[in-house]
DNA sequence: CTTTTGACCTGACAGC
DNA sequence: TGCTGTCAGGTCAAAA
């Protein structure tokens, strides 16, 4: 599920719910996630006022005081609003009832996600320091990715998805940036030009942009609708499309594997 | 430093 | 119906 287009449409969803909203209780039901959940965490949290909802790559930043709850997704976590919680089940981990009487549930069968504590400041913790800039960040334009690619060999696009090169491009989306961009996966990134560079984080944005606004024209229903944004509207030029026609020229959509992950580009139009 | 690999987990699905 | 193998949108830590 999230990659970074579903983390803000959850972000977008969940500010206007708990900012400025107090923690009237928080209820862990299984702590076993990616990194046990921090026992103080309950006392931490309850009591206080969540004063904003940021995200930084893919992680949810609840501001509260000079400190910070920090949730991950993982492979397959999702947060949701009721406000008639229904019964807990199989892979709910933990509730956060609001004084509004709205509860927020986090679910995550596979326990790849995070729920951690981060005293300030929160930007100096090792999950969050060696981030590289956010795709959106002027900074993080073509000149800084050439230079920042100079001396690497890799494939651009397991470049794409390093996350201390630039943060927030999952696998989807660096397939699917590299197809708008005419960039064929596995060209070595320090062979990319700085115009092309250009095209991709050009490419990279649009993307992303697509993306949110797909998963954010469902989230009026935000609140009791058991979540999940709708990206199932997506159509997609190359994922999940190995052996298909490619929507612009025709050829068939070709697939190999890089880093232990599925790679798919069209031959004829990326090179 | 860069790059590769294994590890962490459960569930869905294809094929026998 | 069950078993087995493969795959899944993330990313950390260790090894090369």
């Amino acid at each position: 599920m999230p990659e970074l287009p579903e983390v803000e449409t959850t972000r977008r969803g969940l500010v206007p719910l708990a900012v400025g909203r107090r923690v009237v209780a928080t209820t862990i039901y299984d702590r076993r996630l990616r990194w046990p959940v921090p026992r103080a965490l309950e006392k931490n949290l309850t009591g206080r006022v969540i004063e904003g909802v940021d995200r930084r790559s893919k992680y949810l930043l609840f501001r509260v005081g000079h400190e910070t709850l920090l949730v991950h997704f993982g492979m397959t976590g999702s947060l949701q609003a009721f406000t008639r919680v229904p019964p807990r089940t199989a892979h709910d981990h933990f509730d956060i009832v609001l004084d509004s009487g709205i509860t927020l549930r986090y679910r995550d069968p596979r326990r790849f996600g995070a729920l951690l504590w981060l005293k300030a400041p929160a930007e100096a913790h090792p999950l969050l320091a060696s981030l590289g800039p956010e795709p959106f960040d002027p900074a993080c334009d073509a000149r800084y990715l050439w230079g920042a690619t100079r001396r690497r060999k890799t494939a651009i696009k397991l470049a794409l998805m390093d996350n201390g090169l630039l943060t927030g491009v999952g696998n989807i989306d660096a397939n699917e940036a590299l197809v708008r961009a005419g960039i064929r996966p596995t060209t070595p990134a320090h062979r990319l030009s700085l115009a092309r560079l250009a095209r991709l984080i050009d490419a990279v944005r649009r993307t992303l942009e697509d993306a949110i606004a797909k998963g954010g024209s469902t989230l009026r229903d935000y609140v009791d609708s058991g979540g999940e944004p709708g990206y199932f509207q997506l159509e997609y030029s190359v994922y999940g499309r190995e052996g298909l026609p490619c929507r612009v020229c025709g050829s068939a959509i070709k697939s190999l594997r890089q880093g232990g992950r599925a790679t798919s580009y069209c031959p004829h139009c990326q090179r």
